[in-house]
DNA sequence: CTGATCTACAACCATTTGGTTGTATTTAAC
DNA sequence: GTTAAATACAACCAAATGGTTGTAGATCAG
């Protein structure tokens, strides 16, 4: 139930990569077929170095990785690490989905005990 | 299918909202019961000022609300947008399994048809 | 009314972010 | 062997981030 092997700064990276609208798009990009540096560059108004500053985001956060092919480096997205971002936020929608169970209790009878601060 | 009605910035507030394990943990004390500032801050070695700013991040990104009660501000979760995000990061996801089904497609012959949008 | 508590907000600060330009290296093409 | 193309990387910059302290306004308790 438990997701974990990521520290929370692994998950800081995680969604602060996804928090860019640039990135995102790169992202969904590369998930559909790899491509280099150089073709991501030319779809968004800003020069290679930015993109290549924001791939090497995504390839910390572990969304993408980098593979030289020749004198290029192809991206590829890590559906994976999608995944993973998922069952975080599945995590933390459980944590309310328990809360809510725990007021059905409540409307069902007096047996319910409220944790202590 | 499309998640929409969240701009391009919107997504950015909620995922940076998201890339913080501070927020990461509010989100999730008050996705089980609200609290207010105070009680938040006192579980963090960090000022009541810095916790009232986490606080306005996840207001902005729309994850939390306030509720003045007296002299307190309660907060709560918002479920509904912790789902928003799952939903974003579903079509994400869903992005990729579209190309793994064309792939499949060409493994399986010619014969494959698309479904039809 | 007085005093304590809770929140708000401005001002400040160091670090990070997201972009730039300029230079260097590697690879491909001729 | 030149030249062009793709990437890398350093240096720089403005703006945003994440924290602080200090001050002030509400509200509750006595």
């Amino acid at each position: 139930m438990v997701v974990d092997q990521l520290s929370p700064a692994e998950v800081d990276r995680l969604f602060h990569a996804l928090a860019d609208a640039t990135r995102r798009d790169i992202v969904r990009r590369v998930l559909v077929h790899e491509q280099s540096i150089g073709e991501l560059a030319r779809r968004y108004p800003m020069s290679v170095t930015a993109v290549q500053k924001h791939v090497a985001v995504l390839v910390e956060a572990g969304l993408v990785t980098k593979n030289r092919r020749g004198r290029e480096q192809r991206v590829s997205g890590r559906p994976e690490t999608v995944r993973t971002a998922q069952r975080l936020l599945d995590e933390l929608e459980q944590v309310w989905r328990e809360r809510f169970d725990r007021m059905g209790s409540v409307l069902a009878g007096p047996t319910t005990q409220e944790e202590p601060t």
